[in-house]
DNA sequence: TTGAAAGCGATACCAT
DNA sequence: ATGGTATCGCTTTCAA
C-alpha cells in the first residue's frame, strides 16, 4: 500500500493489458462493457486516474499556457484577463503558467534570455505590454502561437485582441468638451520601464482629442498632468490637481483607480463632482459603479476569453476570421459629468 | 526544419550522448567546459531547452499545484491568495491548476467524483470554503499534501492557515459597543450552498461579542441583517439596513465590499459616518483606505505564501512547525467610527 | 475486442 | 568526463 498503484499494476488486477486500461480512460467505447466495468471497479479501488503527464510526453503537447504580465496579476486588469483565458482553456485540460512582473528590465533580461517558456508551452499570452524586436525574435522561438492582449502592434503576434485605447480616451475627452469644459486637465501616471502601451496611448488620445478641438474652440485649455508610478499615484494626481492655479472644470483622467480616489479626496478639498467640476475614468473596474464614475467600459475578461479562442485555433491550424482585433471601448454615462450653462463657462 | 529538435537531434549535432546533453542543462557542473560549451551553442542553434515534461515523467512529480476555490478568481481574496501562492511556487517550477467554483451542489459533486487532480498534482489547496467529510475522504485519495486556507477544522487538511474570523469580528464588535454604541446593525449576504467557513464564523463573532456585552449593558440592541448573496448583495444591504424602524448608530459589516458603497450610498440619505453612525468592516481591502474606512485587516497574500511554504516542507518530509496556525487580524482605525457621547447614547 | 511492443523526453545507474 | 541503457506512464499501430 505504500507506493501508489501505476497502470500495469491496474491492468495486471484487473488480468488485462496496460493498452486496454489506457482505453479504457481514453476511448472507452471500444473497450466492452463486461472489461470497462471490471477495470473501472479495479481502477477506483486503487485510486488510479490516467496521469496527464504520460499523454503530455506521447502527444508532445504541454497542456500549459504562459501569460505574460506586466506587474502583477492581482490588478484588476490582469485578473479579469487571467479569468477569461482560463475560463476557455480550463475545460481543455490547459493549466496557465504565470509569469508576472515582466516589467523591470533585470525581470525583462532574465525572461527573455532563459526563455523557460521555451519547448514548455504550448501557447503564449503577452497581456498589456509591448514588446522590442529583440524579445519579439527571441519569443518566437517557441514555435507556438503567440497572442497578445492589449499589445501595441508587432510582427511577433499571431494574433491580438486590444481595445481602442487612443480612440477611446479620445472620444472621453470629446465628451467632456461636448459638455461644455474649457479647462481639462488629463491625470496619468509614468509609463513603466517596460512600456505599457495603453498609458501612452491614452495620453496621445487625450491630447488628440485636445488639439483638434482647439483649432475651433480657441479658448479651450488642457494641460496632461504626469505623476510618479507606484502605490500612491492618486495621492500624487490629487497633489498636482490641487496645485493648479485655477481648478480645472473637468478631469480626463487614465483609468478608473486614479479616477475614484480622485474624486473621493477632492470632496475633502471643497471640490464636489459632478457640480463643482466633471471628471470621467477608464476601465469600468470595481466601485465606479457605486460611485457613480462616468467611464470608459472595457471588458478584459472577454478579451482574454477571445485571445484564448483565437489561441487554440492557431494550434489546430484553424483560419482565424480576424487575428487582429480592434475593440471599442464604450462611453458609461453615470454621475460625475455635468453640462457647464455658458454662465460657468464665462466666469 | 520542420519538426523541433529534440535531445538526441542536439546530442548527435554536438558529438556527444544524450546522456551528456542531459547533464549539461540539469548539472552543468561536472561537465567538462569544452563540451558543455559545445552543447550549449547547437542548443541554442535548434532552439533546445530541456522540457519539463521529461522530467516529471521520470521524477513522478507533476509540478502542478491545484487551488481550489469558492467562487472566481476576481474577487480581492482569491486573487491575494493566488498570487500569495504562486510567490512561492513560481520560482519552483509549479503552475497552479485553478479549479474556480466549487460552490454550487453540482459543480462540487462533479470535482469531487471525478477528482481531475488525482495523480495530477503534487498538492492541493483549499481557499475559504468548508468540505464534507465525505469529500474530505475523496480529497485524501489524492495521496498528496492537503492544506486549508480559512477553513474550518476537519482532519483532511495537513495544515491549516487560517484567520480568526469568529475572534476578529468579535473584537470588531466589542470596538464598537466600547466607542458607546448601543443599536448596532450587522450586515451580512447569505452563506454559499457550499458553505464559505468566514461567513458564518464573522456571524458568530458579531453575536457572541453583543450577547456577551448585554450582560453588563442591558440596554443594548443589536440585529443581524442578513440579505440574499451575488452581485447586488450591497444594494440589499442598504435596503435592510434604511428598512429599520430606526437607523442604527453603528454597522458593522461582513466584510468591506459590503461596507464601502454602504458608506458611500448612506450619505445620498442623509447618513453620514462617522457624523450620523459608526462603521467597521472587515479584510482591508482596496479602497478602505482611500475611503478611511475602519476595517479588521488580514493579508490573504502572505497566507498563501505560508500555506505554500508548509506545502513545499510536507513534500519533503519535513516537519511543520505549527502545521495549524491561526492568523490574529488586526484592527485598522480609521476615520468611519467616532465615540458617541453621553448625550448621545440617552437619545 | 484485446495484447504486444515501440516510442515520446529526460534521468541515473553502471560502465568505460 | 562521458556513453549505453533501463525506466518512468501513456498512446498507438499492428497482430491476433
Amino acid at each position: 500500500m505504500e507506493k501508489r498503484a501505476g497502470i500495469r499494476d491496474v491492468a495486471k488486477a484487473a488480468g488485462v493489458s496496460i493498452s486496454t486500461v489506457s482505453r479504457v480512460f481514453s476511448r472507452p467505447e471500444i473497450v466492452s462493457d463486461s472489461t470497462r466495468k471490471r477495470v473501472l471497479e479495479i481502477a477506483d479501488k486503487y485510486d488510479f486516474k490516467i496521469t496527464r503527464t504520460g499523454t503530455m510526453l506521447k502527444s508532445g503537447q504541454t497542456f500549459r499556457a504562459a501569460l505574460l504580465m506586466n506587474e502583477s496579476i492581482t490588478s484588476w486588469f490582469n485578473t479579469q484577463v487571467f479569468a477569461g483565458i482560463d475560463s476557455i482553456l480550463h475545460d481543455k485540460g490547459y493549466d496557465i503558467s504565470l509569469f508576472q512582473h515582466i516589467d523591470s528590465a533585470e525581470s525583462r533580461e532574465r525572461f527573455f534570455t532563459n526563455l523557460p517558456v521555451l519547448r514548455n508551452v504550448d501557447m503564449v499570452f503577452v497581456a498589456s505590454f509591448a514588446i522590442e524586436a529583440e524579445e519579439a525574435e527571441q519569443l518566437q522561438r517557441t514555435r507556438v502561437p503567440i497572442v497578445g492582449i492589449n499589445v501595441p502592434e508587432s510582427s511577433c503576434f499571431d494574433s491580438t485582441i486590444s481595445i481602442d485605447d487612443e480612440g477611446g480616451m479620445e472620444r472621453a475627452t470629446q465628451h467632456l468638451i461636448r459638455l461644455g469644459h474649457r479647462n481639462i486637465v488629463y491625470t496619468c501616471s509614468q509609463p513603466a520601464p517596460t512600456i505599457d502601451s495603453s498609458i501612452d496611448a491614452r495620453e496621445r488620445g487625450f491630447v488628440r482629442a485636445c488639439t483638434q478641438a482647439q483649432l475651433t474652440i480657441p479658448d479651450l485649455r488642457w494641460k496632461v498632468l504626469k505623476v510618479p508610478r507606484g502605490q500612491q499615484f492618486a495621492d500624487f494626481a490629487l497633489a498636482a490637481v490641487l496645485a493648479e492655479e485655477t481648478f480645472p472644470d473637468a478631469i480626463c483622467c487614465q483609468m478608473d483607480m486614479m479616477a475614484l480616489p480622485l474624486v473621493l479626496k477632492l470632496q475633502h478639498f471643497g471640490h464636489h463632482a459632478p457640480r463643482d467640476y466633471s471628471i470621467i475614468g477608464f476601465d469600468d473596474s470595481p466601485y465606479a459603479d457605486t460611485l457613480g464614475l462616468t467611464t470608459m467600459h472595457q471588458d478584459p475578461f472577454e478579451m482574454g476569453a477571445m485571445a484564448a479562442r483565437n489561441a487554440l485555433k492557431l494550434l489546430n491550424n484553424e483560419p482565424l476570421n480576424e487575428p487582429f482585433q480592434l475593440v471599442e471601448p464604450s462611453l458609461i454615462l453615470r454621475s460625475t459629468d455635468e453640462r457647464r450653462n455658458v454662465a460657468q463657462i464665462a466666469a
